[in-house]
DNA sequence: GACTAAAAAGCACGACCGTGCCAATCTTGA
DNA sequence: TCAAGATTGGCACGGTCGTGCTTTTTAGTC
């Protein structure tokens, strides 16, 4: 790797965890030439606008995303322990992999009446997120671990929600029952899918 | 009320429709005064700074909230019409009452890592209502209506984590679905609850 | 080690931010 | 009706924003 795509990743993984805590839009190139130790212009140049470093940032939370959470999930075996894993790695990302707690949240909420680039890239992000969900779900249909009559993409809009609830009432209340309810509202989920 | 109320009133309208849709950050005084037709110093002199703007533009969608959700949920007949009207208000407030979605979801991602009075002010909305939605559905618990030992706290979470979804699926992916889903998955949990 | 291309910094710009001060205008109560 | 006070506008400030242009420094190749 040249030292200029090493420098790239180090401002990428910088910009992905302020942005984790600040937000897209208040991720500051300002700020992010601070933290990096590199003056404006220099780092700058790595990017030729704004909406482009944004862009690179929330695709590099994705190989973050993927390497936390699709691949481990996709070495369990296949049924409802895929299933089961998929939430316990969705809360390591949750709870461990950035201090400001998932950028797609985050960016979600700032971009969903906003259009452009960093809206369609999450709409794409989101979409193909929910499919995984409900192909993991139906998985465990055809293995016979849920009941055939469950829908896959109904399943994953409840476990989305799930995550969801734990990631605001984990994050702002610090509720520390947060763990809890979202495993004790997953198990029935899955007792009311089996 | 006197003529700078009523100027107060409808410049926070205006700060609710415009938070609802950009976010509390991103609110900006100039933006919000050329809205409302105002010069920048004459909005400026009504709060005696941004955070004062912010808190009070919150303030304002609390009263929103209560005037289109938690009043006509309480007319309703205690039990499970309650809980249920209590989702359908929540929709309403969801779909029709803003623009730009619910600010209190907007809001809570922003400052759920930013310490201050925002925040504070925050977690005393988001553990009211939790509280609120708990004390509903204790109240189709001691009805009859639902099982004894339904946890209340644990069906908040699980309703709170239902509207999340709705909240990111219509609002980021325009899912025409996710009315369907929301009430599929509601109904689940009654089912569940029952 | 010299040459070249890449990377980083320096510097400046126009725009907009939040905020203060002071003057003008409008409301209100006696 | 008129004075007092509330409300609004004008203007300016220091700061930060995103973004170009130019120069200096660094890294990679022969």
């Amino acid at each position: 790797m040249s030292k200029g795509a090493a420098t790239k990743t180090a401002i990428l993984d910088e910009a992905v965890s302020l942005a984790s805590k600040v937000g897209f839009g208040a991720l500051t190139i300002g700020q992010l030439a601070e933290q990096t130790q590199m003056s404006k212009s220099g780092l700058f140049a790595h990017f030729k606008s704004k909406e482009a470093l944004q862009l690179e940032t929330l695709e590099r939370g994705r190989e973050r995303f993927t390497d936390i959470v699709v691949r481990p999930t996709l070495v369990a075996p296949r049924g409802i322990q895929r299933v089961r894993a998929l939430l316990e790695n969705w809360l390591v990302w949750e709870t461990e992999a950035l201090e400001g707690g998932c950028v797609f949240v985050t960016a979600s909420v700032e971009f969903d009446d906003q259009p452009g680039e960093m809206r369609d890239a999450l709409v794409r992000n989101q979409t193909d997120w929910s499919e995984f969900i409900a192909t993991v779900a139906g998985t465990a249909v055809s293995e016979g671990d849920f009941r055939p009559d469950v829908d896959p993409e109904q399943f994953a809009f409840a476990m989305l929600g799930l995550i969801y609830a734990f990631h605001h009432t984990a994050r702002l209340l610090h509720d520390p029952q947060a763990l809890g309810h979202v495993r004790g509202a997953f198990e029935q989920l899955i007792r009311a899918s089996s």
